[in-house]
This record gives structure tokens, sequence and C-alpha cells, in this order.
DNA sequence: CACCCGTGGTC
DNA sequence: TGACCAAGGGT
């Protein structure tokens, strides 16, 4: 007698053929970087969707293909371009990551993107989970994903009630995704029916369970704990931080600075700081300690201290203090720093609250 | 492996 | 309105 494996005991073949037959009556067909096997097109889809919702990536994702339509447009481009089509998009890593992959899908496979999940992994910004769905929808290959969306639906209809994030029940997860692929064709319509589901039906808040095609087999629905699954991550105590950033202007320019390739907002340019983040408990310094700080820039001829936003991060929450330093005179430019145009802010590779602050600070608004 | 990395939307 | 979340990967 055949001993039952694992993956025996997993499988369930009439769960991939009811999430097939739902996303084709019911899923999304015509999003922008559907109905297509460009894999160009896909992957980019899949790494600007990294953490990031539909919506949020629309406008990024034309604006992009449009200056880069192809693999070879984005490898020979600068990181700058490549940046600054990418600020305020956030986890500025993906640009970078986006851009060394661009280059070496050229030079190691002639721009041409392995249909193999697994050499798709080794590529930067690629892992798991993104290798399967690009093989999955560029070349209709049978691969398991594995995201946020599949975690909470798989977390309900299996009634996991554990951390999704803590290694073992990732572990027991991926198991689950690989034991449960359909054995046949339709891996596309599959792959892109768990995110269907997880984002339109299985949602975090108020899942629309009476339309959902796993209903019946509903570990969650049927003891009512859709509220509860999945086990939200443990919480701590978020730590808070300050920074107070002087906006030099002169001539109708201000003064940016390019900031660390790693860290927070990585390869972006912000505005200089002074004495970089300091903990809250400390208070922020006062205007003329700020313009004494300035005159490394040049002649202060004004200092003035502008409203304080509050930029709140996954980790902690930072305060920032901003001052508008006027110059009479320009010192020598310092290293890693840069004039920007205030009039064309908008085109600079800066993370959203500092772009905001600036284009403000361009255009005021009149109350 | 737990933690780091952005931003906009939601309740 | 503060907390939480959304098509993860890198370290």
């Amino acid at each position: 007698m055949k001993r039952l494996t694992e993956f025996d005991e997993l499988a369930d073949p009439s769960f991939s053929s009811a999430v097939i037959a739902w996303q084709r009556a019911h899923g999304r067909h015509a999003l922008p970087w559907q109905n297509t096997r460009d894999a160009y097109r896909v992957w980019l889809s899949e790494i600007m969707l990294q953490q990031t919702q539909v919506a949020a990536v629309l406008g990024y994702y034309a604006r992009f293909l449009e200056r880069f339509p192809t693999v070879h447009a984005l490898a020979a481009a600068p990181i700058e371009d490549v940046m600054a089509h990418w600020s305020g998009l956030g986890y500025y890593t993906r640009a970078r990551n986006l851009h060394a992959c661009a280059r070496q899908v050229v030079d190691q496979y002639d721009g041409v993107f392995p249909p193999d999940p697994a050499l798709l992994a080794e590529l930067p910004g690629i892992g798991r989970s993104t290798a399967a769905a690009i093989a999955a929808f560029s070349g209709g290959v049978r691969a398991a994903i594995l995201d946020g969306n599949v975690k909470r639906v798989f977390a309900r209809v299996f009634g996991i009630d554990s951390y999704p994030g803590e290694k073992r029940t990732e572990d027991a997860l991926w198991r689950r995704a690989q034991a449960l692929l359909p054995e046949g064709e339709g891996i596309e319509s599959y792959t892109q029916g768990l995110m269907d589901l997880g984002a339109t039906l299985c949602t975090r808040a108020s899942p629309a369970c009476e339309r959902c095609p796993l209903r019946e087999r509903c570990v969650a629905f049927a003891t009512g704990r859709t509220a509860e699954l999945p086990v939200r991550k443990p919480k701590k105590a978020t730590p808070e931080k300050r920074a107070v950033m002087l906006a030099v202007i002169d001539g109708g320019e201000v003064l940016l600075q390019q900031r660390p390739a790693s860290g927070i907002w990585g390869g972006l340019c912000s505005l200089p700081e002074v004495d970089g983040h300091a903990p809250m408990d400390e208070a922020a310094p006062q205007a003329d300690a700020v313009a004494a700080s300035a005159k490394a820039f040049g002649e202060v001829e004004e200092a003035e201290a502008l409203l304080p936003l509050v930029h709140v991060f996954t980790h902690y929450k930072l305060h920032i203090t901003p001052y508008r330093i006027a110059l009479s005179a320009r010192a020598g430019l310092p290293d890693g720093h840069l004039w920007w145009k205030l009039a064309e802010i908008d085109a600079a590779p800066l993370p959203a609250p500092v772009k905001k602050l600036l284009a403000e600070l361009a255009a005021p608004k009149l109350l």
C-alpha cells in the first residue's frame, strides 16, 4: 500500500478548479499589465506591486513604461533617471534593484528574461514569490506564489491560527501553496485568481464571504473567525525621531543633498539636515543655532522656521522641523550636494514629504 | 531570522 | 485619528 506523503494530504484539485472558475467569471482582466506575455511588462508590474496597492501603481506604471519601453531602454538609462520616475512610490531599493536587474538581463540573457522561476529568483529584487508570478504570467509556468493575498486567503480557508510572518508558519504556507497548484492548464487564471480573491473579496476588513467561491470550505467562515484571521503581527512601541531640515534657497533654487544608497530613503536626494536624526526627548535647536550651521552653505540672509510635520514609517515616527534659509551669497558647493530649480521640483528624486514641503514653498497656497 | 525599507488609503 | 494594512526582498 502506498504511503501518503504530506503533499498528498494537502493536495485538493477542487481547490484550484474553484479558484480558476471564479477568476474567469469574476476576476480582474483589464489591468494594464494583463493580457500580455511580455516578461518585461509583467516583471515591472510585479516589482511595483510589491507591498503596494494597484491604485497607487497605475500612474507610475504608465509613466515608467513610456520613458523605459523595453528592458534595453531601462538598462541603458542612468540610475538618476530611474530614481526620479520611482520618486514617491516608496521602498526605493526596488528601483535600484530594478535597474541592476535590467542590466543583468541584458548582459547575461541578451535581454530575454529566463522562463525558469529558479533563475528569475537569482536576479536582484526578485524573490521566490515574485519569480513564480512572473513565470506564471509571462510563460504559463506552474509555480507557486505566496504573497499577502495568498497568506490571508489560506489563513482563513484553512484556519491557520499562528502569525504568517513566523518562519514555521510561512514554511507550512509554502507547502500548501505548492500542493494546491492546478495539475493541468490554468496556472495564469489560478495565480491571478488567488490575488483577485484576496484583493477584492477576502479583504482584511469586512470580507465579502457571500460571494466567495471558497466559502463552503472556509474554516474562518464556518467558525465566525474572519475578523481574527490571519493572526496579526505582535506589535511593539515605535520609537520617535527628530530631523531638522534646511531648505536653503537662493535665486529660485534649493540646495539638495544626495542620501546614502542604503538606509532610509536610500539613493534619493533630500534636504541637508542639522545633526542627523536626534531622539525625540531632545528639543529642536534654536533658530540661531540652525542659522549658524547653515553658514556652511553661504552667507545667511534670513532663517525662518517653517511648520513642523510628522512622517510615519512602519518602524518609527519622524518629526521634521524645517527651516527656510535665504542666502545672500553662496559658499562652495559641498560634496554630494546640488542646486535644483524650485520650479522643477516635481522632477526631483525626493521622498514624498520633502517634495510636498518644497512644492508648497515654491507655490504657497493662498488661504 | 527578525528587522529594515515608503507611501497612501482605510476605519 | 492613530493604528493597521497593501501583489516582498534583502540582510
